[in-house]
DNA sequence: TTCCTTGCAAATCGTTTGCATAATG
DNA sequence: CATTATGCAAACGATTTGCAAGGAA
């Protein structure tokens, strides 16, 4: 499928270039709102799903309910804070290494390995918020 | 909150415990009631909760949108057959060795990781599904 | 009798989809 | 013109919740 040009998903894309915080489809919303107050929830999220599906831009699901969306899309590692829900990116060596031993004893094809760290994070951890 | 007997939880846990493929809440729920044939969504759905938080049971999320649930709950793998859905143990050593990695350079405190794997499932590969 | 549990149904949440219209190539 | 994209609202699937009634300690 032939891809077209839409303003629409160029502030989408441009607004999740400038974020370092993994923002959900929601506040990918609210924001992009700001610059095209006509957009709809739908179409953030068609397009979203477009550029993850073309892999420009990376899905993360966390476990927290709702997925975070990410413009870099370098293999990088993730860490989800348990208290205030923030994620950050975690600056490690990769670690593939592991699919060795997991393919050790099984039978099928293992193609990767989903990965993600969790626990308290630095603000969190200083009582800054509660 | 102090717990009392319930012959439902009680089904569901044994269930649970009679199968290694990590099933839905939706299955639990539709085995169950061939037993308690008046059970409710609702009830699976509270008591695999309440077993969760228990640590009697394991809640799975591996991305597919929907929880599995596990009674082992010793530390152990996953895979996830991007074909058909189907869940299985992994046999493999613990890599908590790469919450090293992970400390080195992040400011906040992490607790552990998630760590699951996705490809073919061995009947997939054979193209015995399709 | 206390209070945990249940069944049922309605509600919630995140996300997807159908459809008529608008914009792109 | 052919096709892709949009806004809107309705539909969805998984899970949670309020509430009155039932069961365990």
């Amino acid at each position: 499928m032939a891809l077209k040009y839409s303003r629409q998903r160029e502030l989408i894309k441009n607004f999740l270039m400038g974020r370092r915080d993994h923002p959900t489809a929601e506040i990918v919303y609210k924001n992009v709102r700001q610059q095209n107050p006509n957009i709809s929830l739908g179409t953030v999220y068609r397009n979203l799903t477009l550029l993850a599906d073309r892999g420009e831009i990376q899905r993360l699901r966390l476990g927290d309910g709702t997925d975070h969306f990410d413009a870099d899309i370098s293999p990088h590692y993730h860490f989800i804070c348990r208290e205030c829900g923030c994620v950050q990116d975690l600056r490690m060596d990769a670690i593939d290494g592991i699919l060795d031993g997991a393919r050790q004893h099984f039978d099928g094809q293992i193609a990767g390995h989903i990965t993600y760290f969790y626990g308290t994070c630095a603000q969190c951890s200083q009582g800054i918020n509660s």
